[in-house]
DNA sequence: ACAAATATTTAGTTTTGTCTAAATTTAATT
DNA sequence: AATTAAATTTAGACAAAACTAAATATTTGT
C-alpha cells in the first residue's frame, strides 16, 4: 500500500464512498487537488487491488476491503491527533498537517500502543468519531449549531471544517469542546445567530453555526 | 528534501563522509542495498543542492550543511527511538525499523515537543548519543568489550551492531545497558570471554564481545 | 610500467504517479 | 430527439528513483 493509494482510499472514504451511490472523478481530484485523468488512473490500479469498484465513466465505490483500509487510516490519523493535543501541547489548529504525514506509519504495534497510552479514546480534538481497531466507529448524535431552533441549549462536540482559520477563529472567541452554548437570538435577516458562552453574548454567521456540532440538552 | 535524499545523507554519515577521506560509491551502495549506478546518480543530485561534495571517481563527502541535515536525521531517529522504549514499551530490537520511518516526518515543533516529553534524553536505547538541536553531539568515553583486559571492570554502556539477532541474544543473556561486566578470563584459543555479570559467569564469542560498548571503571 | 582486475560512470529502460491535450461518453437543454 | 455542455477516459509525455549493460577510469599486481 503505498501512500498515495491510501490517500485515495481516505478521500473517497470521506466522499461518502461507504455508501452505495458512487463518487465522481472529478469529485475526487478537487478534493485532492488533482487531475481528473490521474484519478482515471489510480481508480484502475484500487479496482485490480480489489479495493474499490470502477466501471468506466460510472464512478467509484470502496469494496469491503477498501472501506476497512480507510477506517485504520483514519484510526491511526485520529489517534495521532489525540496524542499530539494531549501529550505534546499543539493546539487542535496545528495537528492536521502533522497527523497527515504520521497515518502513513506502517506498524500495528505503534498506534496499538499510541491507543493505550491514550486511555483508548473515543473522538479526536475535532469531535470526530475514533473507528475501533476492528473498524467499527458510531458517529456521535449531534446536530449542526445552525440547526438548532432559539431558546435552544447544546453542549459543542465537534466541528465540520477543521482549517486552521476556523479553528483559530473559535479559539479567540472561547469556544471549544465541551462548552455549553445557548441560541439567544436568530436574526431573520442574514441567519446570523446571537449565542450566549461563557456567561457572554456573541454573534456569529450562520456560516459560523453551519461548522459547529452540538448535542441537545434533553 | 525528499526521504530517500534523507536516507543517503545519513548512510554518507554514517559511513564517515563527515571526516575527510570521500566515501566511494560501492560502499554507499553495498550499505543501502542498492547500486553503484544509482549512488552516481544521487550523488550528482545532493551535489546540485549543495549537501556532498563530489568529483567523479573520487568519491562523496558531506559538506557543512550536509552534515547539519545528517545530524538532524539521526536526532529525529534516535529521539524515536528513546520514545518507543520509554513511552511504547517497545524493546530495543524492535525500534530501529519503525524509527526510520518516523525520523522521516517534517514538523519542527512535534520532534522538539517529542525532546521535552522524554526529558531531552543524551543517550538512545543502543547508548548512541542523542545530536542536540543546533547539531552539537559528544561521543561518550567508551571501549569495545573485546579490547579490555583480563580482570577489567566495565559499565555496559552502548552496542555497535544493532540488528534484532544480536539484541535478543543480549536480552536472552540478561546483557543490559548499565549492568556491570568483569572480563575473567580471555580464552587464547579463540579470543572467546569468559564474563561475571549479575553474579553469573558467562562464556561469550569474541565477536559478541566486539560489538558491546563499556566504560571502564576507574 | 603495463596488463588485469576492480570501481565508477554513462546510456538507455522501468515503474509510479502525475500531467496535458485530444477523444469519447454521459448529461443537460432546448 | 438533436445538439450542446460537461464529465470522463485515452494516449502520450515527464520527473524521480531505481535498474541493466556497456563504456570508461582507476587501482593493483607483477
Amino acid at each position: 500500500m503505498t501512500r498515495s493509494e491510501e490517500n485515495y482510499i481516505k478521500t473517497i472514504f470521506h466522499l461518502g464512498g461507504n455508501s452505495t451511490s458512487p463518487i465522481s472523478t472529478n469529485a475526487i481530484a478537487e478534493q485532492m487537488e488533482t487531475k481528473p485523468s490521474s484519478v482515471t488512473d489510480m481508480a484502475k490500479k484500487l479496482a485490480d487491488k480489489g479495493l474499490v469498484h470502477y466501471k468506466k465513466y460510472q464512478g467509484i465505490l470502496l469494496t469491503e476491503s477498501g472501506i476497512r483500509l480507510a477506517l485504520s487510516i483514519i484510526r491511526k490519523h485520529r489517534l495521532w491527533e489525540v496524542f499530539l493535543v494531549e501529550k505534546l501541547d499543539f493546539t487542535w489548529d496545528e495537528v492536521h498537517e502533522v497527523a497527515e504525514q504520521l497515518e502513513h506509519i506502517k506498524s500495528e504495534k505503534l498506534i496499538d500502543q499510541i491507543d493505550a497510552l491514550l486511555g483508548y479514546p473515543k473522538y479526536d480534538p475535532h469531535g470526530d468519531s475514533i473507528p475501533s481497531k476492528d473498524g467499527e466507529f458510531f458517529e456521535r448524535d449531534k446536530q449542526l449549531l445552525s440547526d438548532m431552533p432559539k431558546a435552544g441549549v447544546g453542549v459543542c462536540v465537534g466541528v465540520k471544517d477543521t482549517s486552521p482559520t476556523f479553528l483559530k477563529f473559535l479559539d479567540k472567541n472561547q469556544i471549544a469542546l465541551g462548552i455549553t452554548i445557548e441560541v439567544l437570538e436568530i436574526e431573520e435577516f442574514d441567519q446570523s445567530l446571537t449565542i450566549q458562552i461563557h456567561d457572554k453574548s456573541l454573534n456569529i454567521s450562520h456560516q459560523i453555526a453551519a461548522n459547529l456540532y452540538v448535542k441537545k440538552q434533553s
